[in-house]
DNA sequence: TTTTGAGTTGTTCGA
DNA sequence: GTCGAACAACTCAAA
């Protein structure tokens, strides 16, 4: 009688999940799996208490999809694993591939330790359609364009998402730690779990995705995005489970092509796992920024939402309500910081990971890249966003900062994105603006042209 | 090997 | 108000 592990990590789901299926069929009719997790302490410790918040959530919601078999155990994975596939009598242990810098790290210490007792660690499926490292151009490397990425990426395909499996026998009597206490978190989190995900799904698609082309850049529209990214994050839904709803439509080609974003900077990330924290533009890296103590206060005055920029401010304040931000948002928010306030680019990325629940660290490294033009994109230096213009093209009436900075609740919509030409003055409260656009919009430009 | 076409998401200015 | 041009050159991918 033949005993699996599947140990969970970012795929806290039943269905369409390989590595369990895997672990089904190495326990064989009559073996059982032990389902367990890891809470690694180096994980824990990177992510803030959002995300944390989140994965407990996930954690507590998979433990009841399975009965309460859930083995949650803590420790480093490369002593913690082997120590459980030896007490159960294991004779495999199966998880998702993870192609991020530390999970590769990490897999690789575990199959280590779990090879000097015996044990294989079985890879199977990833949180990707296609595996990062699997498209390559003809001359064999990572594509470095998103374009000719994404033509590839389509013409890969990805098989058909398959259900959970029916005829699991969880191993009973394993000794679990509880699933731990959620940290206190001020701010309103997404439902949790798998049903909540495909519940969220279902949603995004009952809406129906006709205009999804147009609604998508609106953060005052509350439906306009599918709001998934933070259950694809931790794998409580596979984009295969979404791709294989989309048809040929102008509109459901671009939430594919959305997906193949993330799928395109996980491929990045693992050519490249130096541009974690690195330029990925080696001529990039030379740019001009301001350092120092006496950049601290302007820091703070982006991270707390008080730059006197209403678009800006209101992004920044939906991170700490909601630990996510609009996606056009997080561009315009990333701009300012980088384009108006000359700040490392990396500065902004570390604190969009500890307050976002959906961070994800190749796509947050490089959407930071993108807006800083250190990135994968030859992105031209002089694409500057206009905060005041973006505002008024993508929230024309202003709800959306109205709803996160309430001291704009009594301004016309006409002055609501620029609230410093009101006649009847600033409303009580809320600051000026700490930058002149126009001004540090050209200070920009001349760093870039300096490269 | 060489050549060619193309590259998510913008802004401003002047006609 | 709308529209096209200019804002640089360079690297990538594929023929």
């Amino acid at each position: 009688m033949a005993t699996a592990v599947v140990w969970f990590r970012r795929d806290l789901r039943l269905s369409d999940n390989p590595a369990l299926l895997e672990a089904v069929a190495a326990a064989g009719p009559d073996g059982a799996v032990v389902p367990c997790f890891v809470l690694d302490p180096r994980l824990l410790g990177a992510a803030g208490a959002p995300r944390v918040a989140f994965l407990v959530r996930c954690l507590q919601e998979l433990d009841r999809s399975m009965g309460g078999h859930l083995v949650v155990r803590p420790g480093p994975p490369a002593t913690t694993i082997p120590a459980l596939a030896a007490e159960v009598g294991a004779t495999s242990v199966h998880a998702a591939e993870d192609f991020g810098p530390y999970g590769r790290q990490r897999d690789d210490d575990v199959a280590r330790t779990l090879a000097d007792v015996g044990i294989d660690l079985q890879l199977d499926g990833s949180a990707y359609a296609v595996p990062p490292g699997t498209v390559t151009t003809a001359a064999g490397g990572g594509y470095k364009v998103f374009t000719p990425f994404a033509r590839a990426w389509r013409g890969h395909g990805w098989p058909e998402p398959v259900l959970a499996p029916s005829n699991v026998r969880w191993a009973e009597g394993v000794a679990s730690d509880r699933v731990p206490d959620e940290p206190v978190v001020a701010c309103d989190l997404p439902a949790a779990g798998e049903q909540a995900a495909q519940a969220a799904a279902r949603r995004f698609w009952e809406r129906g995705l006709d205009d999804y082309d147009e609604r998508r850049n609106r953060p005052d529209l509350p439906d306009g995005t599918s709001r998934l990214s933070a259950h694809l994050k931790y794998g409580t839904i596979h984009p295969r489970q979404l791709l294989a709803l989309l048809g040929r439509s102008r509109s459901e080609g671009r939430f594919r092509t959305e997906l193949c974003w993330r799928e395109f900077y996980a491929d990045v990330l693992f050519h490249r796992p130096d541009t974690a924290r690195r330029s990925f533009n080696e001529k990039m890296a030379a740019i001009e920024v301001d350092t120092g103590p006496s950049t601290d206060e302007r820091f703070a005055a982006w991270a707390e939402g008080r730059t006197g920029f209403p678009i800006v401010d209101a992004g920044m304040r939906q991170l700490r309500g909601e630990a996510w931000v609009h996606n056009r948002v997080r561009m315009i928010v990333a701009s300012f910081l980088v384009k108006d306030l000359h700040l490392d680019w990396t500065r902004g990325a570390r604190w969009f990971m500890t307050h976002l629940v959906d961070g994800d660290l190749a796509s947050n490294q490089h959407g930071w890249q993108w807006t800083a033009g250190t990135g994968t994109d030859p992105s031209p230096y002089f694409r500057i966003f206009n905060p005041v213009t973006q505002g008024e093209r993508f929230d024309p009436d202003g709800d959306y900062v109205r709803r996160w900075i309430p001291e704009l609740a009594g301004v016309d919509r006409r002055w609501v994105h620029h609230p410093w030409d009101d006649p009847a003055g600033l409303p009580a409260g809320y600051p000026g603006p700490i930058a002149d656009h126009a001004v540090e919009r050209e200070e920009a430009l001349r760093r870039y042209r300096g490269l």
